[in-house]
DNA sequence: TGTCATATTGTAGTAAAATTACTTAAATTG
DNA sequence: CAATTTAAGTAATTTTACTACAATATGACA
């Protein structure tokens, strides 16, 4: 994605002339009011002429004074006006509520953006066909295997989850031709799971890793599905590359269940109704 | 939200004249061109005249052609330009996985505008005094319940999870004021989950219940933290509730971390720096 | 069916906006 | 402290959006 506009003009001191740098710092007090003002009158504000205005949206790669309003509407618009706000100990609650939020919302449509769909399409392909599947993942990325697990269950191949580093090992040595391991790390760099991941490999199982491109472990598998962490915010990585992992795992039971066709809604359905016996009335899964 | 003004123009015969659907066809077409052009071109390409496309923008709330473009570019950003569409048999992995990701968006976005501040501020001071914190779920929300755990654990508050019916159920009725118990449950009607919800409360435990509003669940504890499931989409319910509540419990542990205020920072960074050894080098937590 | 009324679309002109070409001012360097 | 480069402004040009008005179409009713 290229990068938000909103943020190069917070970070660009340089590449910006004295003149454009108040045209800067007058958008930044009020992008809102920015992107509806006239040439003439950001001019007006900013105490500069008009060309210098266009001039300065030219030095941000725009073609023009509408380009560049264009680009800032659509990065006010994203939800994230000031992406990658860290949270700070002063924060109110509905301070860092919406920094969390946003980062979660920007990591998603990041994601959306950067996933490699011939990767995904030839995993759904690889787990479509799979003899039996397992989800392994450690900490945070347990939870993620053990929901993968739960979704995947209901299709008709054996699965599991494991989300302890021994269990990993010792599935991934009695793992076999045609079988699918799904190994889920966000650093990609946890020492056991690359091991795991070998393993496997050497076992003959198709091995798929959910995680950051160029680690250890993205070098070590059969169909890589990267997600790159965000660039600067730390805290935020945890969180959200945890959320985008769900996503994506969404997308490949989708595609699976779409794989397996119309005559397996009805063993869907018959799931359904079993666990409706469980409620005070009606509808889907806890 | 005001809503979105690309549905407004699929979705509106009516209110609209005959030369001024033509417009909103050519729009539709390539919306994304649409919002580069300019009112001649436009007019053009619809074979119109020029105040025809003026009038067109009008009948839609704007109050001109510029506004038009920027309502239309912000609403290309939001990355949810037509939402809600549902998975379909004959999608292409492109299809599927760009509705899956936009569906996540748009539920991550109606839960940042709904979620209700006071509760999380109230729930943030229940936890950060908390003697011992349960998290409950079962099925899907039975790995959220992991995940809070696997969060919340650092902090230096006994805490676990459980998703099993019956150990929920002991767990409640071992629960003494003072505990605090996060019960899980898209649907909020899963029978021994509301059972336990009520055995916490006779036990002296505050109840908090991450659920949808209204459902026996949520009228069975202290503090409510409602989610809204979507309208329409019956398919992506589970899908992406799951993911807000995820998110609701970043924004709880984040509130939590920064009640326990900064001396807590020095203990969160020896974790860190344990982890770290089991890694090839550097990091967060898998 | 013809006439009036209303609604819809187009034409032409105008004001505003953005951009260009050119000039002046400032800054940098040998 | 000249010479050259860079930055900023002035003024003219082109493009864009909008307004007022005219023409045409649509429809209701005698």
């Amino acid at each position: 994605m290229t990068t938000n506009i909103l943020d190069r003009l917070k970070s660009n001191p340089s590449c910006l002339s004295k003149s454009e740098r108040k045209v800067a710092q007058v958008i930044l007090n009020d992008p809102n009011k920015a992107i509806r003002s006239s040439i003439a009158s950001l001019a007006k504000s900013a105490d500069v002429s008009e060309p210098t205005v266009n001039r300065f949206c030219r030095s941000l790669d725009c073609t023009g004074f509408p380009d560049f309003k264009l680009k800032l509407a659509q990065c006010l618009a994203t939800g994230t006006p000031y992406v990658n706000r860290n949270v700070e100990p002063n924060d109110r609650v509905e301070d860092y509520t919406s920094k969390i939020f946003e980062a979660t919302m920007s990591a998603v449509s990041d994601a959306k953006r950067s996933i490699d769909i011939n990767a995904l399409s030839r995993t759904v392909d690889a787990l479509s066909q799979a003899r039996r599947i397992g989800f392994y993942g450690l900490g945070a990325s347990g939870s993620v295997a053990m929901d993968a697990h739960h979704k995947f269950f209901r299709l008709n191949t054996p699965c599991s989850a494991y989300t302890d580093a021994l269990q990993q090992r010792m599935a991934a040595a009695a793992a076999k031709p045609g079988d699918v391991v799904v190994i889920i790390s966000i650093t990609g760099r946890t020492i056991s799971l690359v091991e795991t991941a070998r393993i496997a490999r050497e076992s003959g199982a198709t091995v798929i890793a959910l995680t950051t491109p160029h680690s250890p472990l993205a070098e070590n598998c059969h169909i890589l599905l990267g997600v790159d962490s965000q660039e600067n915010t730390d805290i935020y990585i945890n969180m959200t590359s945890r959320i985008v992992y769900l996503t994506i795992l969404d997308v490949l039971a989708t595609g699976v269940t779409l794989k397996l066709g119309p005559e397996f809604q009805s063993h869907l359905k018959r799931i359904k109704t079993v666990l409706a016996e469980m409620r005070f009335s009606s509808s889907p899964t806890d």
